[in-house]
DNA sequence: TCTGGCACTTGCCCGCGCCGAGTGCCATCT
DNA sequence: AGATGGCACTCGGCGCGGGCAAGTGCCAGA
């Protein structure tokens, strides 16, 4: 092992140790739990250099190191391959999540899972509608002058919109403009068939046109100019675990989760399905974000429906983190390929 | 104003200024702020009854009083009626729920509403499925051995369920199948709806007769026997805000929150509506809930589809947590009688 | 290039004493 | 009888200072 090698061995036992036991760890601890085979001395004047580079910090004088967000950045850069769950985790998740009755389910029971595996907050996003493809919309008629719309996609989403027309429909009339409708949107992809929907006026008869106009303009605004993005939260009590990590943002941090747009943005930036995206501290623009780091990555079967992730402090087990983030992402991929 | 009215004005004071200031209140305190008309040796005399009547307590001698649970408890009580809104406050609130697009809107914009307005954690319960009555059940063939079953009630509610078919049907089918279970079930309440579920598979013509078991016994799983219970959270960030109000127990509360049973398990039990609940500290059953008051009420048109509420610390602001979860709970009945 | 040794810095802990808030009680007044 | 002013007492909080120990940086030597 030369120099440069055990310098990266210093700092990935600083890093270890300091998620272990949340203290700043010296020389001699290191020593002591690695064996290096090098004195405290040695692995002294490493940490003097890892500090250089701004890949660790003291506390203060006479304290140990502890990892930057970089020196954080560094490890996890190096961190191989992903190491996998045990057998007895993957089958714990498969069953888990075998057990999921509808999307939802999968959904929560995602969640829940995440949560409990890496002891973090976990976060879950809807499948994206204006990637989905249309396998139904339904419509149904509350009274004879309010329709509700119900949009059954591939993802197995299920969204609903009341609207009100202006005029009073027959059963007939509504099953015409189930027809239409469906004929124009069932199949498509969202994108082409919202461009669809938009053309409906034009070729419906006469006595529907009134009716087509404001469904379709609804249509069209609900799905594609404020298509509802959701997100499913988990182990929101895990933060409290980590209080001390976060220095009075606690606060923030759930503000943050709860307003959801933060959170939807740092899913909708990385989605390579397979790959786990880590940022770390600093590296996330939100302000209010600063302190922690977030893992995630795309899920889906042969499109990416969505994100899913983890949310927690920089001091956190990346590798561990990493691992059931992407293991749980594949086997929901795997679950709503089935449906 | 006698002995036993001041007495209870000494208690008030020392409630409102507690919650005020999160300080233990004293005599002096108390004749300062509080033109009670009479001296700090007579307030101490009364303070010293209210405490043997377990209505207050010093944390330590040489500190001031705070209330107990039971204080809390006679001051709610007392109150006589409950303040209403602001004028400005009830135009905001009507602005923001008239806004709402469908049920999930309106009651994701209710626990926004009620988080703000109380600074406190709000929840929202869904529409009990059990005192529905069904509008609609769309069958949708997902492939032609899958089926997915959307339930749409008066309440608003949508709810979705795939079922696996051990056989192939045709559109006809499908079709057939929908028109018999409609006929069961539309206008039903779910109670009687589920009965005459049950005898479908009974009257069903021969080779449809195994798909409509199977759909029935899952239609009674699913509503009768697990009807699912959701609820909406919001401002769980407020927790953090009284944090010292929850000695170490935050992360208690919050994994109640989590859990949803807890929460459920308090909404179901008080759902009188237009009358609000208090339950106070130890009033609630569930360990993890102890430190906490929960201020609730049953919302709905003329039937109660669920409940509301809001949980915080004991030390709160009763009165004004009073008034917004009634006049929430009012606009949200409101508002869903019209759809 | 590594190592043992050593002086130095500095945060943390602990005990101490002071201060002030708040009380309880009592004699006195109305 | 009820209210009041006075007074002694209690006790938690705070600031101070010394001792302690962890950890470092540096240097001379292998």
């Amino acid at each position: 092992m030369n120099a440069e090698e055990r310098r990266f061995a210093v700092l990935r036992a600083i890093v270890a140790d300091f998620v272990r036991t949340q203290e700043p760890v010296g020389s001699k601890m290191i020593v002591d739990r690695h064996n290096l085979g090098v004195s405290s001395a040695t692995v002294r004047n490493d940490m003097a250099a890892l500090e250089d580079e701004g890949l660790i910090v003291q506390p203060h004088t006479s304290a140990g190191r502890v990892p930057t967000d970089k020196g954080y950045r560094l490890f996890v850069d190096k961190l191989a391959q992903v190491k996998p769950l045990s057998p007895a985790e993957r089958r714990a998740v498969q069953a888990f999540l075998d057990g999921a009755i509808d999307l939802d389910d999968v959904l929560r029971r995602s969640v829940r899972l995440l949560a409990q595996l890496t002891r973090q907050v976990a976060v879950v996003q809807y499948p994206t509608l204006t990637r989905s493809t249309v396998r139904h919309l339904e419509v149904v008629a509350l009274t004879p002058a309010r329709l509700m719309l119900v949009l059954i996609t591939d993802s197995g989403r299920v969204d609903q919109r009341v609207v009100d027309l202006g005029e009073v429909l027959t059963d007939t009339d509504v099953a015409a403009l189930r027809n239409m409708i469906n004929g124009a949107l069932v199949g498509r992809p969202l994108a082409a068939a919202s461009a669809a929907v938009a053309e409906l006026p034009l070729t419906a008869p006469g006595e529907l046109r009134g009716v087509v106009t404001t469904v379709s303009s609804v249509l069209i605004e609900t799905l594609v100019e404020h298509p509802e993005e959701r997100l499913v939260l988990g182990g929101t009590a895990n933060l409290t675990r980590n209080a001390a990590d976060f220095p009075g943002s606690l606060r923030q941090v759930l503000e943050a989760l709860e307003e959801q747009v933060v959170v939807l943005k740092l899913l909708a930036a990385a989605q390579d399905p397979g790959t786990v995206t880590v940022r770390i501290g600093e590296e996330n623009e939100s302000e209010q974000m600063r302190a922690t780091s977030v893992v995630s990555i795309g899920y889906g079967a042969n499109t990416v429906l969505g994100g899913m992730g983890v949310v927690g402090p920089t001091r956190m087990d990346y590798p561990g983190t990493i691992a059931a983030v992407h293991a749980v992402a594949r086997y929901v991929g795997e679950i709503l390929a089935g449906r």
